[in-house]
This record gives C-alpha cells, sequence and structure tokens, in this order.
DNA sequence: AGCACGCCGACT
DNA sequence: GTCGGCGTGCTC
C-alpha cells in the first residue's frame, strides 16, 4: 500500500550510514510524492485510482541542488510545475527508466521539517480518513507552499482587427468580450473555464487566429520578507574616522551594536551614501534580515496571574503533575474560569522551554480569549487561522519551526502547526462542531487528531467544556463502570483513573480495511484519563435562572407575538436598569420541521428516531414529510395526526424576522445584529463585540455564534426566542446540540456583578432537554441520551461512516447511489441506511444522495473494499466517504 | 490539470 | 478520402 511507500522507514535510512558510504557516488537521484493534478476535484472529492494513486516519480538532482528526504520540492510535471515531497535519495536510476527520460528537481522549497512524530500523524490520517497522503500534507502546510503552475490565456490586442468576429462561435465571442472587458486581457484557464460553456473550443478559435496567446504562470511560493539591518562590526572605531562617522558609530554602538537601516537613518538623520562609506571602511555592514509579518492584535496590556478557587486549583495541579500522554476532560460550567487554567498551566511550560497548542473553535469569535492570552504572554503568542494573509501565515508557520517556546493559538487546522517540542494541547470548546471538517478530504476532527497528536508527542491534552461532547464524556467516564476507585473521584476531587478504550488504529493497515474496526478490544490501549471539575463560577456567581415559556399558552391567551408576554417583560426593564442582552435566534437555513401549534406534536419518521423534513419539490409540486436517515416519506397531512388541529405549522423565524418584530414592538432598543451576514468582513466580529462592550446597543440579536466563549459582563437578559428549531432538527445529535447550544447560549447571561436570566420559548416545555437545561443538569441530560445512544448503536457507542454522492444529473446519482448500496456487505452489525437524498437536495446545480453505514466497532464487520466501491462510482458522479460525520445534512 | 493518442461521424 | 469531435491514459 502507498502508505508503506512513504513512511518513515527509508527516510531514516537514507539520512544514516546510506548518504555518506556512497562517498564521491552521491545519491543523484530523489524518488518524489508528487502532488498530481487531478487528485483532488474541488469539491474534495478523490478522484484517484488506486494504482495512481501516490505514484512515486524519479527525478535527477541537478548539480549543487541538496536534498534530503522531507524536503519539499518543485518539480516538473507534464507541462506545468508542481510541489512534492523528496522521499528516499538514489544512488541509481530505477532500472525501468533510461536517464534521458528523468528530468531535474526543480527547486527546493523549503528544508526538511518533518520530525518522525509529525510525519507519522500525518500518516495516520491519511490512513482513517481514507485519503491521498500529498492532500493531508496539503492540509497541514500553509497555503502555497506546495505550489503550482497554472495556464493563463493573454490577450494580443494588436492581432485583432477591427470588427472581425463575424466568424467566430458564439462561446469564442464570449471569450473575446470578457478578455477585452479587462484592461491586461490576462485570465487563468480555471476562471475562464468557470465562466464559459465550451471554453477548449472557444480557446482554440482564438489561438489559431493568434488573438491570444497562452501561458503558464509558475506556482508563486510564499516567500520570507526581508529588511536591511545595520549591524556594527569593529568595537573600537579606526582613527582615521571624522568626527561625524564617529558619532554615528556611537549611535548604533548604544543600541546594542544592531539597528535596522530605516531606523538607523532616522535616529542619525544622515544618508545612505555615508553609511556606505562606513561598510567600505569595514566598521559596519549591511544586510538584508528576514522579518516575521504576524497579525499584530492590539497592544493589551499585561496582566498577572489570578488567583484560583478551590477547584481550578485542583484542576491545575492535576494538569501539573501529569508527564507524558494523557486525556484531561476539563468540564466547567460557564463562567467557571477555564481560560485561568490554561494560562496557569501553559506557563510553567514556557519556562521549560516547550510549547503548547491552544485549540479553539473559530477565532474571529473569540479575541477576548486571544487578547487575554497576549496580555500574559505578550508576543510568545502566535495566531494561526484561515483569515491570515498568505504571508501572515507562512511567517507563523516559519515562527514554529524554529522551536523556540510559544503558544499558539488556532483554529481546527492548527493541529497541525509544526511545533517541535509540544508540552501541552489544550482543546477548547471541545464539544464544538467546527472542529469537524466535512470537506474537501481529510474529513478530519480536530479532536481526534489531536489525541494523536497527543499521543505521538507524549504530551497531555486538555479538552475544555461546559458541555462535553458525549463522546468525551465516554471516553473519560467510561471507567466509572469499570473501576471501583473511580466512584469517588464522581463526587470531588481530580484524582487520576486509569481507564481502558480503543485510542487509535494502530498505524498501517491494508487498505482494504478502515482503522475504525481496530477499536476492537484486541487493540485497545491503556491510557491515563482525567476528570477535572469546575462545579461553580468564579467569584461564587450564582448560574443564570432558566424561565421556560410554554408558547402553546401564549397563543391560546391571545398573545400572537413572537415574544411572550414574559420576554416583553424583560427586554422593557432592559432599557430602564440601563442593562444588555443577548437574543438568540436559531436560524436554520433550509431545513424546517412541521409542529401542531395547538398540542406542540411533532411529525417523527416511524423507524428512526428523528423528525420528519418538509420537503417541497417544486413550487407547486407536493408537499411530502421525509425521513433523511431511511428515506421513509409520507404527504403532509391536513391536521395534527395526534390532536386532530388543522393548525399545523413549519417553523422558521430567522434573525432578520426577529429585528423586524423587535423595531415594531420595542422602537426605543438599540440592537445589534450579529450573524453571518453582518458579520462577513475581517475583524467585524471585534468591532460588533466592542460596540456592544461600550454600550452602544442594548441588545445582541444573533445565531450560533453568540454561543462561542463570549465574556460580556454586562450582560444580564437572554432570550431563546424558539429553542423548538433547535429540538428537532432531523439528526441523532439533534438532542446533544440543542443541549450544547441552550446551556451555552444560557451561560452568557450574568458573568458580572448582577444575576443573570434566561428566558426559553418553546412549543414543548416538556422536552428532556428544556428540562435539563432549566436545571443545568448536564449529568441527568447525558445520562439519558447516552441510554438511547447506545440503544441505537449511535456514536459514541457505534460509528458511522456517511458516503456522499452528488452530481449534476438528478436520476444518476440516484441510480449510483443505490448501485452502490446494494453492493456494500449485508451482515450482522453493519447497518446500511438508505440511500436517501441530502436533506438539501440540490446545492450549487449538484444534486446529492447519501448513504450512511453504522455499526459496533465491536462487531468487526467485514468492511466493504472502498476501491470496489468507488469503481462503481462513474467519473460523473462525485463519492466523499466522510469518516465518523458530524454534519449529516 | 493539460496534453497526446486514438477511435467514430460530418464534411471536402 | 480527411477534419475534428471528445474518451482514455500519462505525466519521472
Amino acid at each position: 500500500m502507498y502508505i508503506n511507500d512513504v513512511s518513515l522507514p527509508p527516510l531514516v535510512v537514507a539520512q544514516s550510514a546510506q548518504s555518506y558510504d556512497v562517498g564521491i557516488h552521491k545519491n543523484q537521484w530523489v524518488e518524489v510524492l508528487v502532488d498530481c493534478p487531478g487528485f483532488t476535484k474541488e469539491d474534495g472529492t478523490a478522484q484517484q485510482e488506486e494504482e495512481k494513486e501516490e505514484k512515486l516519480y524519479t527525478y535527477r538532482l541537478p548539480p549543487g541542488l541538496e536534498v534530503k528526504p522531507g524536503d519539499i520540492l518543485s518539480v516538473p510535471f507534464g507541462r506545468q510545475q508542481v510541489g512534492g515531497i523528496a522521499i528516499r535519495l538514489l544512488a541509481q536510476p530505477p532500472a525501468n527508466l533510461t536517464p534521458e527520460n528523468i528530468r531535474d528537481v526543480e527547486d527546493v522549497i523549503h528544508s526538511k521539517f518533518f520530525q518522525q512524530s509529525y510525519w507519522h500523524l500525518l500518516e495516520r490520517v491519511a490512513d482513517y480518513y481514507y485519503t491521498p497522503f500529498i492532500q493531508v500534507v496539503r492540509t497541514a502546510l500553509p497555503p502555497g507552499l506546495l505550489g503550482r503552475s497554472h495556464s493563463r490565456l493573454r490577450l494580443k490586442r494588436e492581432n485583432i482587427p477591427q470588427g472581425a468576429d463575424e466568424f467566430l462561435s458564439l462561446p469564442a465571442r464570449e471569450l473575446l468580450k470578457i478578455l477585452q472587458s479587462q484592461a491586461e486581457g490576462d485570465y487563468s484557464f480555471k476562471f475562464l473555464r468557470r465562466q464559459i460553456k465550451g471554453f477548449d473550443r472557444a480557446k482554440k478559435q482564438l489561438i489559431q487566429r493568434s488573438w491570444v496567446e497562452t501561458y503558464i504562470e509558475l506556482p508563486k511560493y510564499s516567500k520570507p520578507q526581508t529588511k536591511p539591518i545595520v549591524t556594527l562590526t569593529v568595537s573600537i572605531p579606526p582613527i582615521d574616522l571624522s568626527k561625524r562617522q564617529r558619532e554615528i558609530l556611537e549611535v548604533l554602538r548604544r543600541h546594542g551594536g544592531e539597528l535596522w537601516l530605516n531606523e538607523f537613518l532616522q535616529i542619525c538623520n544622515t544618508t545612505t551614501p555615508t553609511l556606505k562609506k562606513l561598510e567600505d571602511q569595514g566598521c559596519i555592514v549591511i544586510q538584508q534580515r528576514e522579518i516575521l509579518r504576524s497579525e499584530n492584535g492590539p497592544t493589551v496590556a499585561a496582566d498577572q496571574p489570578k488567583s484560583l478557587n478551590a477547584a481550578q486549583f485542583q484542576a491545575l495541579s492535576t494538569i501539573k503533575k501529569i508527564k507524558g500522554y494523557a486525556i484531561l476532560l476539563l468540564h466547567g460550567v460557564t463562567g467557571s474560569g477555564k481560560t485561568e487554567v490554561y494560562l496557569q498551566a501553559i506557563a510553567p511550560l514556557l519556562a521549560q522551554g516547550k510549547s503548547a497548542l491552544v485549540l479553539v473553535p473559530e477565532i474571529g469569535l473569540t479575541p477576548q480569549l486571544t487578547d487575554r492570552f497576549r496580555a500574559r504572554f505578550g508576543n510568545k503568542i502566535n495566531v494561526y487561522h484561515s483569515a491570515l494573509s498568505a504571508g501572515e501565515r507562512y511567517d507563523t508557520w516559519r515562527q514554529m519551526l524554529t522551536g523556540e517556546p510559544q503558544v499558539v493559538i488556532g483554529t481546527r487546522s492548527a493541529v497541525f502547526s509544526p511545533l517541535p517540542n509540544l508540552g501541552l494541547i489544550i482543546l477548547d470548546e471541545e464539544h464544538d462542531n467546527s472542529f469537524k471538517q466535512d470537506s474537501p478530504i481529510p474529513t478530519y476532527h480536530a479532536r481526534t487528531v489531536a489525541q494523536w497528536r497527543a499521543e505521538l508527542e507524549n504530551c497531555p491534552l486538555v479538552l475544555g467544556s461546559a458541555t462535553p461532547s458525549l463522546e468525551s464524556w465516554v471516553r473519560v467516564r467510561i471507567s466509572d463502570a469499570v473501576s471501583e476507585d473511580a466512584e469517588s473521584e464522581r463526587h470531588g476531587d481530580a484524582e487520576s483513573i486509569s481507564s481502558v478504550f480503543p485510542v487509535s488504529p494502530p498505524p498501517h493497515l491494508p487498505a482494504s480495511s478502515l482503522p475504525h474496526f481496530t477499536a476492537s478490544p484486541r487493540h485497545r490501549v491503556s491510557v491515563s484519563s482525567y476528570y477535572l471539575s469546575l462545579p461553580e463560577r468564579i467569584h461564587s456567581r450564582p448560574l443564570p435562572s432558566v424561565e421556560i415559556v410554554d408558547m402553546r399558552q401564549e397563543l391560546q391567551q391571545g398573545n400572537r407575538s413572537i415574544f411572550s408576554r414574559s420576554l416583553q417583560d424583560a427586554l422593557q426593564q432592559l432599557k430602564q436598569r440601563n442593562q444588555q442582552g443577548i437574543l438568540f435566534i436559531h436560524r436554520r437555513g433550509h431545513s424546517t420541521f412541521v409542529s401542531c401549534r395547538n398540542c406542540g406534536y411533532v411529525l417523527e419518521c416511524p423507524h428512526c428516531d428523528v423528525s420528519l423534513s418538509y420537503h417541497q419539490t417544486e413550487a407547486e409540486g407536493p408537499q411530502i414529510l421525509r425521513c433523511h436517515y431511511c428515506n421513509y416519506g409520507r404527504s403532509h397531512p391536513k391536521n395534527c395526526p395526534e390532536c386532530s388541529s388543522p393548525y399545523l405549522k413549519f417553523f422558521g423565524s430567522g434573525t432578520q424576522r426577529v429585528a423586524q418584530e423587535l423595531t415594531k414592538q420595542f422602537p426605543e432598543l438599540r440592537f445589534i445584529r450579529f450573524d453571518s451576514d453582518t458579520t462577513r468582513t475581517k475583524g467585524a466580529h471585534r468591532t460588533l463585540i466592542t460596540q456592544f462592550a461600550n454600550g452602544e446597543a442594548d441588545l445582541l440579536i444573533g445565531t450560533q455564534m453568540l454561543t462561542k466563549g463570549l465574556d460580556l459582563p454586562q450582560v444580564t437578559l437572554v432570550g431563546v426566542v424558539a429553542a423548538d428549531g433547535l429540538l428537532y432538527l432531523s439528526d441523532y445529535r439533534a438532542s446533544e446540540r440543542a443541549f450544547q447550544t441552550l446551556a451555552q447560549v444560557a451561560g452568557r447571561a450574568g458573568r458580572g456583578e448582577e444575576p443573570g436570566r434566561v428566558i426559553v420559548q418553546t412549543y414543548t416545555p416538556e422536552h428532556p432537554v428544556i428540562e435539563t437545561v432549566q436545571n443545568h443538569d448536564y449529568q441527568s441530560f447525558t445520562d439519558k441520551e447516552l441510554e438511547q445512544r447506545q440503544a441505537l448503536n449511535y456514536p459514541p457507542y457505534g460509528r458511522l461512516i456517511l458516503l456522499r454522492l452528488s452530481s449534476l444529473d438528478p436520476i444518476e446519482v440516484q441510480n449510483v447511489a443505490q448501485v452502490i448500496a446494494a453492493a456494500l456487505p449485508q451482515q450482522e452489525g453493519l447497518d446500511i441506511l438508505g440511500p436517501a437524498p441530502a436533506n438539501i437536495l440540490r446545492v450549487a446545480n449538484r444534486y446529492r444522495w447519501q448513504i450512511l453505514i453504522k455499526f459496533a466497532p465491536d462487531a468487526l464487520p467485514q468492511l466493504p473494499d472502498w476501491e470496489q466501491v468507488r469503481q462503481l462510482c462513474p467519473a460523473s458522479v462525485s463519492l466523499t466517504i466522510d469518516i465518523d460525520p458530524i454534519n449529516m445534512m
């Protein structure tokens, strides 16, 4: 299998004895893992065939170019230049290739940086998520490092006669028009192909007439930025210098013998020729020095470690005690001071010369967190996320490679930060779904990868959350059932418990089996896991009181507003008391559910524990309710099946509607809308939050974004306009997600001196999620939910694989989905759900179907041969295998 | 991705 | 008879 071809042993061999023993017969050839074009399509679907996959190509090393295994290279491939990784040096070219057929390595883009453990990490990701290795490398590297050349088309205006285009085909005329619309008349093939149907033919016509020419744009690599620096080279200035020259040297000496050229010129009020002269006399040198671009946050005042309460102290000392790989779940209620624990856990590591990695859901949403880290650790903080410019990302990445002790705060992809000497990984808000990548491949979960990374680096992993994911909960607490001494741990002290559970697949498996199945008892590895609880808010502030409002009663009592009387009162008081509030709206996009306004009954699938989604195939077409798991469908009933009321209603009110309603009913309330529409631009989050924090508005109206770690002490009121939209999303995680979101959003209230108040409006107040949210009762919610998951064999007990199919042809994709589903092995312990149309059937003109495979990890079912599955899939239908899917839409 | 090679239908 | 459509395969 390919992974073996690129795995570490050859790298090690090439580095050791072999490379020097060959003496003058130096290794003149290198095998390269080439980033072949066509490996992945734009939607992230792996389209390659097995035998094409990860083939190694041999290149010659031109004299003077030194290459080591692991180096990132630029090599010619066909007509273009692409990126690749040097895998192994060869003293002789392979027998099946004649030397004249071997091309030269173009350049070394980046010198070896793969540590052994890092390489293993990438391999494991490739293996587990069924992704070509090079694609994983691509994910891990900053964009622009693995370059690729692109073909472009350029207009030759001088060759084009006036009004002579009547013999051109329509697409060719269209193409000409686009090119002429731009001053340079220069576009990439990729862009034009998207714009014009029949681009290739059109291009040919224009080339024939020599009206355009094609050329190849070489890959542009991120380069270090440099700046001239002046360095003093003599301790005592020579005697034959003028007074002025001596003055200048004295200034330099007083500044420590080194100054940036521009600063130096300014300080001495002198000119470059003067310095040139001094350089000629050998007193100074002027050279280019690399500078690192980095996103500089606002300057924040330095702060000092804060004193901890007993629980924080207990948690911190447990973290500090641990040496080596362990998983710690830091379960702290909202506002319990998890961040302070992180900060104090990291401080001693930096002093020991180690680094720490802090992963957060979405960095733009949590400027407050990065500010706190900056305040504590100053310039040792590096922020890494997708909103950085290419240059900033590249430099941050280089900064990590220096190995200086530092803290990297980043989103999902930062789990691949190339930090040597990692002492601790923290995954904050570990329950958050944005740690999972849906596309492109690899469809990895940062929590899973972080576990592997912690294991390979032999360092602890701290998972922090007020509402831990069931996966993490089970992982850490499962030993309660097994080990007896864990019982005492449940009630207080965060003592170490050693639990036994599957950790990860062994590194190398045959291609035909997925690593999942290694999660069988045979492969269980013992890992220390710890449960750390912060049950109280800091300064013993109470959790907010949660009021549940039954919207059915509101309706019965004649209130047709989307705001209950309770919420209306609270909003009114807000202004009077000069306090601030948050309104949470679950804007659900397209999916919707059907509920009876009279009795609250929600239509559910008879075969699955999910609510039915409302489908309207055409504008005038039939209304159908459908299950997205098993494809059960039924017509939309006229009356409620439970109470026969005709008031069946589709639910769905977004932020806009709430804003409208608010303006109408409370014109005096100033509000800020905080959702993906209003926070598009860079820095908008920070601006809006700052505005709100400065009291420029009374209310913040927004979606999920509001739930993520916002710490606004002035907020006393949190209103959830309609909790129901969260409760009946049509997948098995709906309850978990609803509980997490509601608990998190409720947790925004009462973080300051004033106590908080939460009002949750719902049509189903008796829903278990609502009850547990009201009582802040994580434990009972979890117990109930886990019971159901276990009964139905859903994660964290069972495992899932989702096959996503899409095609431009609605019939074809459906047929292929059926063929594939039929070809999957029928057996005990392996459930195949579907094929079913995706929740939103058509996206960007593609029709999407999916097949869900559910199985028990212990059942060791025979896994389908994915290559055979792929072969059933014609080129026009793309297939993505999503391992451990979270987003089922 | 881009290009060669190669096999069938509409024209000179 | 040839031109040119795009279907399949290869790029060290």
